[in-house]
DNA sequence: CAACTAGCTGACCACAGGGTCAACAAGTAA
DNA sequence: TTACTTGTTGACCCTGTGGTCAGCTAGTTG
């Protein structure tokens, strides 16, 4: 905004720099982090990615855990917000089909960060404790009291809210956890659009008419 | 077997030495590395907690690789004995909640075997990738088949049977996975038996039910 | 018993990886 | 221009880790 003052090279303001780089790093340490895990990634593998020198990623982040705390934050945040968009007003029929689709979509478009946190969760979540007994216990309760008001209206058969949204999560997270798997095992070298819509599709159906939920 | 020659110390022969230090080191390492990875492990806390020294494990295993595929072995072929159970003469009703039983089982009872085998499958499966594409992969298309003679024979709907074992495969894996989650997400320390119980019976009742399976 | 093999282990090494730091460059504000 | 803040970086350090090795002890075999 200010005027080209002295030569012609691109000036950028330091706040633009800050966030440009900060946001860099982000997206090659999520990469790393899914590819490898917090151990197997190291800093140095990073700032190649990036194609930054070392130290400039450790004056960004002071520590390899914040970067990756960082990168979990911003995961758990998409989780939650996924949530949210069931409420008890909504009849189930739309609102899993909603919600299983989303999540089929995020396993696909954002396999990256959905490894990331399933990782995190396999060795125990060290880094994500407290954040799983606040946030995302609170969302978690809030969902399984929606799915009970739709058990009182009978609009689904009376069964556990916890273990149908487990059943949920794990499968839609298949996707992304699985996928070059389950690639592998279909013969093909990675899964295609059609399998998404495939599996989003078979796990709507068999969820909705296994709860009891009047299709059409 | 024996006298007791000199002091009354038990004399044990070489062979029990070697096969009781190999199933001691190997129990110890899948404890480590289902919960710290693969990277996360270090031979010296393998050594430790198995009260023998560093190099004692070196010994039996040249390398920490070698160590860490050789556990991945034992894990594989349980994986695979369970998913023989099936057959096409058998009633879905039937043979679908006895894997689903089991599956949930194994998750319960060989939880950290089967968190092993999921991070090495999340992280590219960079260890496996020929077991998966041989063996794992002759299995999963027979079983791929029985779905489908049910399918023909009207015991259960047209569903695309990959999809579907892929959805009972990580909504059971998830008591593996994701265990200790849900128990913080439930209020818990750890899942206790009922829930493996609650938990296989509503994957198993969503499963058939969502399948089009008659019940009884 | 002697000769041999299998099991055991502390000392050692090379090196990778996280993180520090001091000096320098580039933007900012007066 | 000057003074100051922010960004950049190579050199450096230290710990931890995978792996080697030489020498030891304990079982095995004749």
């Amino acid at each position: 905004m200010k005027e080209n003052k002295k030569v012609s090279t691109t000036r950028r303001k330091s706040a633009d720099i800050r966030k440009d780089n900060l946001q860099l790093i982000l997206s090659v340490a999520e990469q790393r982090f899914a590819e490898y895990g917090y151990n197997g990634t190291t800093i140095s593998s990073i700032a190649d990615q990036a194609e930054l020198p070392k130290s400039n990623i450790l004056y960004y982040f002071k520590t390899k855990e914040v970067l990756y705390k960082e990168v979990l934050i911003q995961i758990l945040k998409i989780w939650l917000v996924d949530m949210e968009g069931m409420s008890a007003d909504q009849h189930p029929r739309e609102a899993l089909r909603h919600y299983i689709l989303l999540k089929v979509k995020q396993s696909k478009d954002h396999s990256n960060a959905s490894r990331i946190f399933a990782s995190e969760l396999l060795h125990g979540a060290p880094f994500l404790r407290e954040k799983l007994q606040t946030d995302l216990k609170d969302q978690f309760m809030k969902t399984c009291q929606v799915f009970r008001e739709w058990i009182a209206k009978q609009w689904m058969n009376p069964i556990s809210p916890e273990h149908l949204l487990f059943m949920i999560w794990s499968s839609t997270q298949a996707y992304a956890d699985y996928g070059l798997q389950s690639s592998i095992l279909m013969g093909k070298t990675e899964l295609e659009e059609s399998d998404f819509e495939t599996g989003a599709e078979l796990i709507t159906q068999v969820v909705l008419k296994g709860c009891g939920v009047k299709l059409l």
